[in-house]
DNA sequence: CATATCTCAGCTCTACTGACATAA
DNA sequence: CTTATGTCAGTAGAGCTGAGATAT
C-alpha cells in the first residue's frame, strides 16, 4: 500500500534496505552529537586519542580513519573547545602532537552516552537476540568487504 | 563515509557497522550500474515507470523517491539514451508525460540482473538463512524509522 | 634530492532548497 | 489569487585530491 520512497522491486533488496537504515542511523547519531555541539569527526578523533595516546595529526588520521585535511579542521574545532591541545613535536618539527585534555576526556564520556542512546533508539524494534545476530552478520559483511 | 579504520569502541556499534556495509553496498551497485553506463537514479525511474505506467515528472519523482529537480536531469539522460519519451500532456500542458520505451524496458531487465548480482556479491559470506534473517531485521528497522 | 607533515583551496557526489515562468 | 509543474541555479555535508611551504 505504501509505495512512497522507492519502486517495489527495489524495496526488498538488501542494498536498498541497508542504505535506508544507514540513513536513519546517521541521522540519529548526528542529531545526538549536534545536541551537545559535537560532530562525528570529533568523536572519532577523541576516541582515537584516548585509545592510542597523543599522536601527530597524520597518525591520528590514519588510526581514526579521517583524511588528513579533515583532521586539520577537526583539531581546530576541538582545540577551540579546549578538548585537545596542539604542540609542535620538538623531535620532528613538522609534526603537531595532539593531546586530549581532561575536559576532552570528560566530553568523550558524554559522547559515549549519546552514541549508546542512539544505538538503542536505532535498534528499538529488535529483541536482544536479534540485535546480537544483526551485529554478528554486519560484522561478517564489513570484514569480508574490507 | 570513511572506510580506512575507526577507533575500537566505534567498530562494534551497530550504527558504524551499518554505515560501513552501506558504503560497500553502494559501491557495488554503483560499479555494476556504471559498467553498463547507468546510475541509480536511472534504475529508480525506469522501475517506477514499469511499475506504475506513464506519469508526469512530478508523479514519477514522488513514486520513485527522487527529487523533482533530479528527475529533470535523469529524464534528460534517459531520453538521450532512448529509454524514455517525454510528451506534453494535452489535458494539462504544465505536465510532461514520461513513457518507458521498449529499449528502456529491455535495459531495465539488464539492470535488474546487474542489481541482483550486486546483492549476491554483497551477501556472499552469509548463508541463505542468515540472508533471510538480515532482510527481515533490516525491513523491520526501515519500517520502524520511516 | 626524496619523502613526510601540515595546511588550504577546491572538487565530486547525493540530496535538497529557492526562485521563476507557465499553466491550471 | 493560489497552487502545481518543470526548470535551473545554487547549497550543504562527507570524502577526497592537488599543491605549496616546511622540515627531515
Amino acid at each position: 500500500m505504501e509505495t512512497r520512497g522507492a519502486p517495489t522491486r527495489l524495496r526488498g533488496t538488501p542494498s536498498w534496505l541497508i542504505n535506508e537504515v544507514a540513513v536513519h542511523a546517521t541521522r540519529l547519531v548526528n542529531e545526538g552529537f549536534a545536541a551537545v555541539d559535537a560532530r562525528r569527526y570529533h568523536y572519532k578523533l577523541l576516541a582515537t586519542l584516548e585509545e592510542f595516546g597523543p599522536a601527530s595529526q597524520a597518525d591520528l588520521g590514519r588510526r581514526g580513519g579521517v583524511d588528513r585535511s579533515d583532521v586539520v579542521a577537526t583539531v581546530n574545532e576541538l582545540a577551540d573547545r579546549g578538548f585537545v591541545e596542539r604542540a609542535v613535536d620538538p623531535a620532528d618539527r613538522r609534526r603537531n602532537i595532539v593531546t586530549i585534555t581532561d575536559a576532552g576526556a570528560a566530553h568523550l564520556r558524554h559522547l559515549d552516552d549519546v552514541l549508546a542512546r542512539a544505538q538503542d533508539t536505532l535498534l528499538a524494534p529488535l529483541s536482544a537476540a536479534d540485535r546480537e545476530d544483526l551485529v554478528r552478520m554486519l560484522s561478517r559483511l564489513a570484514e569480508h568487504h574490507s
